[in-house]
DNA sequence: CAAAGTATACCGGGTAGTGAATATACACAA
DNA sequence: TTGTGTATATTCACTACCCGGTATACTTTG
């Protein structure tokens, strides 16, 4: 599309983000980065202080359009609350039917660093995963689940991340259909009125 | 207790088990694994072909006792079918509790050699996790489940695997509760009769 | 000119794996 | 009992390579 010629630094950011997605961290070296990114070493260096600063940066990267994504992916399901987040469970199994999903970057980063436990990278990811559990409880509450909304997004998360982990080990994406179920009956369970959502907009349908 | 000497091959596979657990896969050096084994490198190599095969020796060495202890925490509990399968969850969050713990060898793997898809060490940490589920599967079947038996095992897996990837990167215990909850929630609604165990030897009840 | 950015070439250290020789244990013959 | 052959088990020293990071000098651009 639009071959807008992206500044150095993003470019080394694209490059890195592709080659951790694919290979993970550990395994990817500054050099394969840099010459991913069509720059030389010493360039990369310039703009990252090290590569443990360049991991902190790819996921800081990656934060916000994937929780944007979710955010989509729950808007645009239809049907009650228990319903759109099955919506996020069915868009990640459509994904990981392609042969190049790999699982999430942030659950991975910290089985990778699990032996540097100050690494800055960690304190992104777990930055990201609270903002999804808190966004998810929002949502929650909103619908009036009150003191359950708390606990319910927690355990929305655990299988979500147990999707993540299941997913990649088996690679069998029918888990998540599994796990949308019981995320269903969990949500259902405990929202009044079968927790049909508000309507936000205009049209919601009744 | 019992110093007995224990084969060579044996103490490799221990010091390989210890380094393992505690770094990863990536970081530990074989080098690292035969000196703490107290052996050469190359007597290493000569009870393991490679370091790819003595991650999977070491992952096969893990499945047994690791099951074993699932079933003990089960058997152990007190209390319907939910209540024990919650005793698994309780005695998870007890080990996250020690800073020595770091999540499931198996699942962090699937991670480590992400992107060595054929991966001996892969296929048995494969076998291991169906085997937990199937070992799930037949107590829900037993228990009167049936059709129901083995997605519910499904869920308790995502639940049990989630929790080690959450509690992995946020470091806290707290969500296997949660987790436990879940799982509670989850089979009760399924299981007759708030699925008191039957007694398995004599008297089955028809 | 000065600052930002890039290139070449290099360093010290760590990696998985190997070659060749040696030590130990035990079977069997004299 | 002693000597000898053989398979198992172990060691030391080594290769060939890859890694993160850097010293220095050059080029582009405002």
């Amino acid at each position: 599309m639009k071959d807008k010629p992206l500044p150095t630094r993003d470019r080394i950011l694209q490059a890195a983000g592709k080659l951790f997605q694919q290979d993970g961290i550990r395994t990817v070296s500054v050099d394969a980065i840099a010459e991913k990114a069509g720059v030389t070493k010493r360039t990369l260096y310039y703009h990252f202080r090290s590569k443990d600063d360049l991991i902190a940066a790819h996921l800081q990267a990656r934060d916000e359009p994937n929780l944007a994504l979710f955010k989509r992916w729950f808007n645009e399901a239809e049907g009650d609350i228990a319903e759109k987040v099955g919506g996020i469970f069915r868009h990640l199994a459509h994904s990981a039917r392609i042969a190049k999903w790999k699982g999430c970057g942030f659950l991975r980063t910290s089985v990778e660093l699990i032996n540097l436990p100050g690494h800055p990278a960690l304190i992104v990811a777990r930055a990201h995963k609270k903002r999804v559990e808190d966004w998810l409880s929002t949502i929650f509450m909103e619908a009036g689940a009150d003191n359950d909304a708390a606990p319910l997004a927690r355990q929305i998360m655990l299988l979500l991340d147990g999707s993540f982990a299941v997913v990649l080990l088996h690679r069998d994406p029918s888990y998540m259909e599994t796990a949308a179920e019981a995320a269903a009956r969990l949500i259902s369970d405990r929202l009044p009125v079968s927790g049909r959502l508000q309507p936000i907009v205009a049209s919601q349908t009744i």
